[in-house]
DNA sequence: AGCACGCCGACT
DNA sequence: GTCGGCGTGCTC
């Protein structure tokens, strides 16, 4: 039997399954094996067969977990081409997948070997021995993470070997299945009192001098009816009802159970419970909505995947949902999926009021309890609709019919941290093609990629330009702060014309939310007297100035240092900050208008699960005036009182070293812009830049996607990016600066060598050349297209990197493979 | 990824 | 000597 371990292994494992399991195995179950010395860990069965490895005698299979299958054939296929795709190992990919809780891990523990007994113990022991020994008085058994704290050290290994040699602990392997169900204790009426109502009349009559317990007899039958419908007594009432009303008296509850007369028992909940209460309703497609989905639907006769290019606030919600409800209709399962910040309570009502407990969510703010709720909802059939943010492509579907990637040009559905860095859209295309399900992509502003693709074909396209009921394109006008610095006509970072502008708003009460793309409250600081900037140490980056924690922090690492009083080089106390962030916008607001009610969103301040809510429930309730923010107020946010967009800075978003620099600049101030004036009013959106001249805010303005799309389609064209090539990011890694840019040379030449020598371009020094100590170079790989899936050359490149690593003096080179990056 | 093993330099 | 620090190699 071959395992698929949650590791970066390169490949799998095969253990022997003991007869009397051979029955309990199959693909896609989970069983714990022992991997090495003493780890013990579960693992996803991936194939079930008789041939042994070469040369090797295998190790048993120690338990089988499931009955049922907790990952589907369809998805080992997807996880495997994601693999291949991206460049990982399937244990990654798996790793990535499977919520934390299906993930049995074993933690070691100790304990005093049965036989031992202090008083006979003849064997010195060290000082470290003795500390254990004490604990294990105190506790009967310790983790090995618990020895660690308690000796302060990592190194904790010898002593408990030396100990176990000893005879005097021994070692024991707990796995913790770490899914908990949710437990609801319920009370019910003892059964003979239900089905012999004389008995109950006369247990009333001996309560008559008890009214508190009466009191309880009666709501618990006014709740549950039993004399109606007997069954009711077998559900009973959640205990919490009745301890929590404040009408009843505990104590009297107690009396009754202690009688005999209640009974309790536990009963196993969901965590999204059933609520029939929803009225399922359905909105009316307006005729043009209409249209547009009868576009989407006939292009799907013939092509698998449609682009839906929509303008902010065309109403491409209610085709979403229609197309859904259609799709359902024919007995698929749906996946729609939203970038994180769009993924929010609103929108989440909204589907529930259609789909009513169908629907299935799926956030990266859920619980790992609360996700294996929704993998196993998926994998039963009980939520044939799925909203969820990138990491739902790995949910267990097994027959989907139609996948709509919303805001399909998000680069947030890529990942990069943790390997696999996966693009969730290229994904869900990928899941499409292989359930034979049909693909929806939505934007406002489409990646040029997804035009691409539109347009020459391949995907049909359907526009809405539109905007839904009566709702207006907000006026756009352009400040240049250059100009206005000369008039003396700034207050920091605010011109005259937008200070004007946000205090109108203020006097007719409408509010007004200020873009800023950058958090905290100056990105660095700077000695007035000798120029001396506070770096990170670990990171080629200036450290921010966070005035709330007065600190300094690195957004790299995150490493953070009290703000000095003086510079550390020469003293001086003249110490500048330089820049601005979010935080410095909302503090100069509040001394510009100090009637405003100012509250800033970023980052910082939503880190808490709820603060994010709390921010948008104080700013729709109107209890604030200006919302100042980073990204996260551009998304899916629709206010009515809005009627004043402002970017600070513009200039910030456009001026990247990036080929997306233009196309991500667009897309952001369309979706901010799109904030402003919703429901009839018609909405301002004033820009600040420093180059008015900038062609981009002309289509902006003119609200020109088409003109933005064919400056960069041909840009791209002239110097090969996609649509036109695929590329690869290589990043080369080495604690040592010599030895990463000397690594990266070697493995560029070798690549040069293994490929066509035009592909390969670089190493290349990035901008910031350290993150936590680690150089960094990067080779950029550019595949035509002819190339098909880039098999070939992926292959090409693993061996490359093999072969570098094979030569000692790189055996320390991390090299990290980055297919397609954002 | 962990984790063992083994080599090395430093401390008392 | 013992302790703690890495580098290296392996896991069916």
């Amino acid at each position: 039997m071959d395992v698929i371990l949650p590791l970066p292994l390169p490949k799998l494992y095969t253990y022997r399954v003991p007869y009397e399991m051979n029955d309990l195995v199959f693909v896609g179950g989970r069983v714990i094996v022992q991997f090495g010395a003493k780890k013990v860990l579960s693992c996803i069965v991936a194939a079930v067969h008789e041939k042994p490895p070469v040369g090797y005698q295998a190790k048993y299979v120690m338990e089988v977990i499931d009955e049922t299958p907790v990952v589907t054939p369809p998805q080992l296929r997807i996880f495997s081409w994601m693999a291949e795709y991206y460049m990982c190992t399937l244990g990654e990919v798996i790793n990535a997948a499977l919520p934390a809780a299906l993930k049995l891990s074993s933690e070691s523990r100790i304990q005093l070997h049965p036989a031992y007994r202090d008083e006979t113990n003849e064997w010195p022991l060290s000082q470290q021995e003795e500390t254990i020994l004490y604990a294990l008085s105190q506790n009967p058994t310790l983790t090995f993470t618990e020895v660690g704290n308690l000796l302060q050290t990592s190194h904790f290994h010898r002593y408990i070997k030396s100990l176990l040699l000893k005879e005097i602990i021994i070692i024991f392997e707990e796995i913790a299945e770490k899914y908990s169900p949710k437990v609801v204790k319920n009370v019910r009426l003892n059964q003979e009192l239900v089905n012999e109502p004389e008995t109950l009349e006369k247990l009333f009559d001996e309560l008559a001098s008890k009214p508190k317990q009466v009191d309880v007899l009666m709501y618990y039958l006014q709740k549950a009816p039993v004399h109606q419908d007997p069954n009711l007594n077998f559900k009973g009432l959640d205990k919490n009802l009745l301890t929590s009303n404040p009408r009843l008296s505990l104590s009297a509850i107690n009396s009754l159970l202690k009688k005999g007369v209640l009974e309790q028992f536990e009963q196993i909940i969901s965590r999204f419970p059933i609520d029939d209460s929803v009225k399922q309703i359905s909105y009316p497609l307006s005729e043009y909505q209409e249209n547009a989905r009868n576009q989407v639907l006939s292009f799907f006769a013939e092509k698998d995947t449609v682009l839906l290019h929509g303008i902010t606030g065309s109403g491409k919600t209610e085709v979403y949902i229609d197309l859904i409800k259609n799709a359902l209709e024919g007995g698929g399962q749906v996946l729609y999926l939203l970038p994180e910040i769009a993924l929010t309570a609103q929108i989440v009502t909204r589907l529930m009021k259609v789909f009513g407990d169908r629907l299935g969510v799926y956030h990266s703010k859920f619980s790992d309890n609360e996700r294996v709720e929704v993998w196993n909802g998926v994998l039963s059939g009980r939520f044939q609709v799925v909203v969820g943010v990138r990491s739902a492509i790995f949910l267990p579907f097994h027959d989907l019919s139609l996948i709509i990637v919303d805001e399909e040009h998000e680069s947030s559905y890529k990942q990069y941290d943790p390997s696999p860095r996966y693009n969730a859209r290229e994904v869900a295309l990928m899941l499409a093609n292989f359930h034979g399900a049909k693909t929806l992509l939505g934007s406002a502003t489409p990646s040029v990629e997804s035009f691409y693709n539109a347009k020459n074909g391949r995907w049909g396209l359907v526009t809405m330009n539109k905007r839904f009921g009566v709702a207006v394109l907000p006026e756009t006008e352009l400040v240049d702060t250059k100009a206005e610095q000369q008039r003396k006509n700034m207050h920091s970072h605010f011109s005259a014309k937008l200070l004007e502008e946000i205090q109108e708003r203020l006097k007719r009460n409408e509010q007004v939310i200020l873009f800023q793309n950058r958090r905290g409250y100056a990105p660095y600081i700077n000695c007035s007297d000798c120029a001396w900037i506070p770096k990170c140490k670990s990171c080629a980056v200036s450290l921010s100035y966070h005035k709330f924690s007065n600190e300094l922090r690195c957004h790299y690492c995150g490493f953070h240092e009290r703000m000095p009083f003086s510079c550390m080089a020469c003293g001086s106390t003249d110490l500048k900050t330089v820049g601005f962030g979010t935080e410095k916008i909302e503090d100069e607001l509040k001394i510009l208008l100090p009637e405003a009610n100012v509250q800033r969103m970023d980052l910082d301040t939503t880190k808490n699960k709820n603060a994010f809510q709390q921010i948008i429930s104080d700013f729709e309730a109107n209890r604030t005036n200006v919302l100042v923010g980073t990204q996260m107020v551009t998304k899916g946010l629709d206010f009515e009182n809005v009627s004043l967009v402002g970017i600070i800075n513009a200039d910030s978003i456009i001026n990247y070293p990036d080929f997306r620099a233009h196309e991500r600049a667009y897309s952001m101030f369309v979706q901010v812009s799109g904030r402003a004036g919703r429901k009839g009013k018609k909405g301002k959106v004033i820009i600040q830049t420093g180059n008015v001249a900038q062609p981009i805010f002309q289509k902006v303005m003119e609200n020109d996607y088409q003109a933005l799309y064919e400056q960069e389609i041909t840009e791209r064209q002239l110097h090969g990016f996609p649509p036109f090539v695929r590329l690869i990011k290589i990043t080369v890694k080495h604690l040592d600066e010599k030895s990463c840019d000397e690594g990266a040379l070697h493995l560029a030449a070798e690549l040069k060598n293994r490929l066509a020598g035009p592909m390969v371009l670089g190493p290349e020094t990035p901008y910031i050349f350290k993150i936590r100590n680690y150089f960094l170079n990067e080779i950029h790989i550019k595949l035509p297209r002819s190339h098909a899936s880039g098999r070939e050359t992926k292959k090409q490149i693993a061996e490359a990197v093999f072969q570098i690593k094979q030569q000692k003096e790189f055996k320390n080179l991390r090299v990290v493979v980055d297919v397609d990056p954002a």
